[in-house]
DNA sequence: GCAATATTGTTGATATAGTCAACTAAATGG
DNA sequence: CCATTTAGTTGACTATATCAACAATATTGC
């Protein structure tokens, strides 16, 4: 198996599962893009995180997340509050219709993942994951020790 | 194992394997864009497609073929010639610059998906392929017969 | 044989995703 | 107390992607 074999793959699986993605939240009437629910998502499941550490978690450019957080706040899906220890901070929670968007986009995901994952034993599913995140972390290797 | 942990492991491993691609590509002084490069190599591998052709085979837009193709003619690593019977169509070709484009990338590329795989036996990784390629089947159904 | 329809590739327009740099206000460290 | 660093923002730009409309050409059906 080349290298050019997996990377190929995996081009072509992203390019594909971002259309059905696409497709199921048009379905089912959402009309954010993958990015703004991806961090929507990041934010519900860490409430109050600064934009820093959302930047971080999802290794995104700050200046991105700002703009992607802009669109949400727009939507009334998120807000901002100061961050009570550092004035140049904030934390960002859901609100009620960011946490009800969250059901909703669940719901659309699982169409696409279910019709991606079809005839496959769940087994084959839950080592496919394992070895995608082994691979990310591959590629982001922990910080070295100052001495490096 | 959720929907929702495949795709998001599956988003989290493009976006990091792209940018290892683009650091090796960047580290072997190539300046293409990995859908130029990605275009080139479908080319190589099937010299004298059509435009069509081409966007059949990647599964993206004809403009947008169209578009990248300007770019490699532009750098002379590809050439058009009028289709011997389709007054409408070309064939596209690599040049010698080109078939020597693809050298150079599939070294930078062993550069990155050796990082990926990094620790993991070949038998992951072939495994890992397959069910990648069969989520994108799954994603593309084949066309139906007249009488569906 | 001709008109209607379909196809090929192109261009226009637009949206989405992503990155780098520079900036201001605030925090930290020496 | 001052130099340096950090958090978040904005400007500018590139890359990727899609839809629509078009002209030229091919195909189909009568």
């Amino acid at each position: 198996m080349t290298s050019d074999t997996l990377g190929d793959a995996l081009h072509r699986l992203l390019h594909a599962y971002k259309r059905a993605l696409r497709q199921a939240y048009n379905d089912a009437g959402l009309t954010l893009t993958v990015s703004h629910i991806r961090l929507l998502k990041g934010i519900h499941h860490q409430p109050g995180s600064t934009i820093n550490a959302l930047a971080e978690r999802s290794r995104r450019d700050k200046a991105q997340i700002t703009r992607l957080l802009h669109g949400l706040i727009a939507e009334g899906l998120i807000e901002k509050s100061p961050h009570p220890e550092d004035r140049r901070s904030q934390q960002v929670h859901p609100t009620d219709s960011g946490r009800a968007m969250i059901a909703a986009v669940q719901q659309a995901e699982t169409v696409a993942a279910e019709r991606m994952s079809a005839g496959l034993p769940a087994s084959d599913i839950a080592l496919f994951t394992r070895l995608a995140v082994t691979m990310t972390d591959n590629l982001y290797p922990a910080p070295e020790s100052a001495d490096e």
